[in-house]
RNA sequence: GGCUAUGUAGCUCAGUUGGUUAGAGCGCAGCAUUCAUAAUGCUGAUGUCGGUGGUUCAAGUCCACCCAUAGCCA
């Protein structure tokens, strides 16, 4: 059966470049969709720029332009990269839009006639040199707890502790360096405890996995509060109606962007937003996102939809994030990797091998060790994989000029390589691209083996015996060519290269039936480079990252 | 500090509802092979399953506590 998807992976937020943990979630999200496309599936594909809050607008200041322009550039240089990964996106819109502004808007006014915004004073830090909101991370001062120099308003690096910003022993502002004073000012709350009930039922549905949803039950059990979703001037987001000196906070416009996205997408395309978010639609809606904004996505934002009228997500898939070589990623530890250095010394088809080999539905970090790395590329895609082409390919080509033969020697291998399809896409559906990859490299080492035990090698000194070495290559590039169908959402590029030396139509999962016989193919070229350990030498030693 | 996860061979990871001698790939050792981007095949070695107690006829698998790591705490 036909079905209409729609994943999303989370917003960039625009205000530095791609690294690689943008990647992981790139990478993973767009592996899903290609194999749902590839399974006959109608997916959409739906991200974009994050481009709002204060962060944005001090980075923007900083660097001497609008935050505007700033955005505008990120949003442009993203999409780039991500491209340049074979990351393919049907949409990539931002939150600063028309149609986001508008949604925004809507939905805000539909919950606060719902009853679901209550207004509030609170007491903030408030910077007198800049005249503005602190938000927590903007405040430094000493750790309560151990004294530390120089910690972030919420916790303390040296020991850990979590506090509030007015705990800080002889705080200051981030900013401007002043002294934060107290200060009063009204702000807008949606009342995420109307769906306290809602949620805990919603939760244990199967949208989000059990430990997502055992993380989740910590907010349930100390009993939601009303959410914070205005801030005050200066400030970079939509003002919210009816006030001059108010926005919406960025976490509220956020996940409205996908709705802008899809919006935006059926305004160039076909069909209408409602198909997706009304309630009685029938599309599968799957937000891909990071551990680390669980809470937004299945917490505040199902319950924002609820209260204006609209559908939930089907699902909320959370990954974890990603290491380098068992560290995190870290600017001073020099362990952060842009998308863009990587790509300079790597194929990113690559990388997105080494991902799928690693993820699974779960919340665990996926590690990027780089010995690793090598061994996995070196070992499963050119020794495993492309070895196979490349050992059968020289013979068609030399003796039987590039012609497969009428028939497969032993077809039922082929019939058994082609019964392992329902097992592989099932894992790449169920997010489980390690177990995918290990199924296909299971075959692949029973084609070699296969090869191995018939020896066309030694079978060709005896003329009597060419057909057979004919049809057992035939055999082996028919292995090839289920390997690479089954390999397509990972290594886009290398299944297109792979089908112009077959010669083959697109190898879609929907249209593997009918292997090659009686056909031309093309003299076999390299598909996949092999990497020397001097590429990460190089890697590392590279430091043109922008500042 | 509280909570949620994770901790299995040198490396990266599987281990279903507890059940015979704990698995895979890479790496390593030996053999075979030379068609292939020094690729492939066969054989083999390797683990106090983070620690300590406990439940059980039986625990990597359940329980308690401890240690380490990560994330979250509106």
């Amino acid at each position: 059966m036909t079905k209409t998807l729609v994943a999303t992976s989370a917003l960039i937020y625009a205000n530095g470049p791609l690294h690689l943990g943008h990647m992981l979630e790139g990478i993973q999200t767009d592996i899903w969709v290609r194999s749902q496309k590839s399974l006959g599936h109608k997916c959409l594909y739906i991200s974009g720029s994050d481009a709002h809050g204060t962060p944005i607008m001090l980075t923007a200041q900083k660097k001497g332009m609008d935050p505007e322009t700033m955005v505008a550039r990120y949003h442009q240089d993203h999409e780039q990269d991500f491209r340049s990964y074979g990351v393919h996106f049907d949409q990539f819109h931002s939150t600063h839009s028309g149609e986001n502004k508008a949604l925004s808007e809507s939905i805000f006014s539909k919950i606060q006639a719902n009853g679901d915004i209550v207004n509030r004073e609170i007491t903030q830090a408030y910077d007198p040199e800049e005249n503005m909101f602190l938000p927590d991370r903007f405040i430094k001062g000493t750790c309560p707890k151990c004294s530390a120099k120089d910690q972030y308003g919420d916790n303390c690096e040296a020991c850990g502790a979590a506090y509030n910003p007015e705990d800080l022993i002889d705080a200051y502002s981030a900013i401007s360096g002043a002294k934060p004073i107290e200060k009063l000012s009204e702000h807008y709350f949606f009342a995420l405890d109307h769906y306290q009930d809602f949620l805990s039922k919603w939760l244990r549905q199967g949208h989000v996995s059990e430990p997502v949803a055992n993380k989740l039950q910590e907010w349930l059990d100390e009993g939601l509060k009303a959410w914070d979703i205005s801030r005050d001037t200066p400030y970079f987001g939509f003002l919210i109606p009816g006030e001059t000196s108010k926005y919406f906070y960025v976490w509220l416009d956020a996940p409205i962007g996908y709705m802008a996205g899809i919006e935006a997408y059926c305004q160039n395309n076909e069909g209408t937003l409602d198909d997706v978010f009304g309630l009685d639609s029938q599309v599968g809606l799957y937000h891909f996102i990071g551990k680390d904004i669980i809470n937004f996505h299945a917490l505040f934002w199902p319950a924002m939809l609820k209260s204006a009228g609209y559908r939930q997500p089907s699902a909320v898939h959370a990954h974890g994030f990603l290491t380098i070589d068992g560290k995190k990623m870290s600017k001073s530890r020099g362990t952060f990797i842009t998308a863009k250095r990587f790509a300079k010394h790597f194929d990113p088809e690559q990388l997105r091998y080494y991902f799928a080999s690693k993820l699974s539905d779960g919340l665990e970090d996926i590690d990027l060790n780089l010995q690793d790395f090598i061994a996995r590329t070196n070992s499963d895609l050119v020794g495993k994989v492309v070895n196979i082409a490349s050992r059968c390919a020289g013979f068609i080509s030399k003796k039987y000029q590039g012609q497969l033969a009428a028939e497969a020697d032993q077809p039922e291998l082929l019939a058994q390589w082609l019964a392992e399809k329902d097992t592989i896409t099932h894992f790449y559906t169920k997010r489980q691209y390690q177990r995918a990859t290990r199924a296909i490299m299971a075959i692949a080492d029973q084609v070699n083996a296969y090869i191995d035990q018939q020896k066309p090698w030694q079978l060709i000194k005896d003329p009597e015996q060419s057909n057979r070495v004919q049809s057992i290559c035939t055999t082996g590039l028919n292995g090839f060519r289920l390997l690479v169908a089954y390999l397509k959402p990972i290594l886009p590029k290398m299944a297109e290269a792979s089908e112009a030396f077959l010669q083959c139509p697109p190898l879609d999962f929907m249209a593997l039936d009918n292997h090659l016989l009686s056909h031309g193919i093309a003299t076999f070229e390299p598909l996949m480079q092999r990497i020397d350990s001097s590429q990460i030498e190089a890697l590392l030693a590279d430091n043109s990252d922008e500042a």
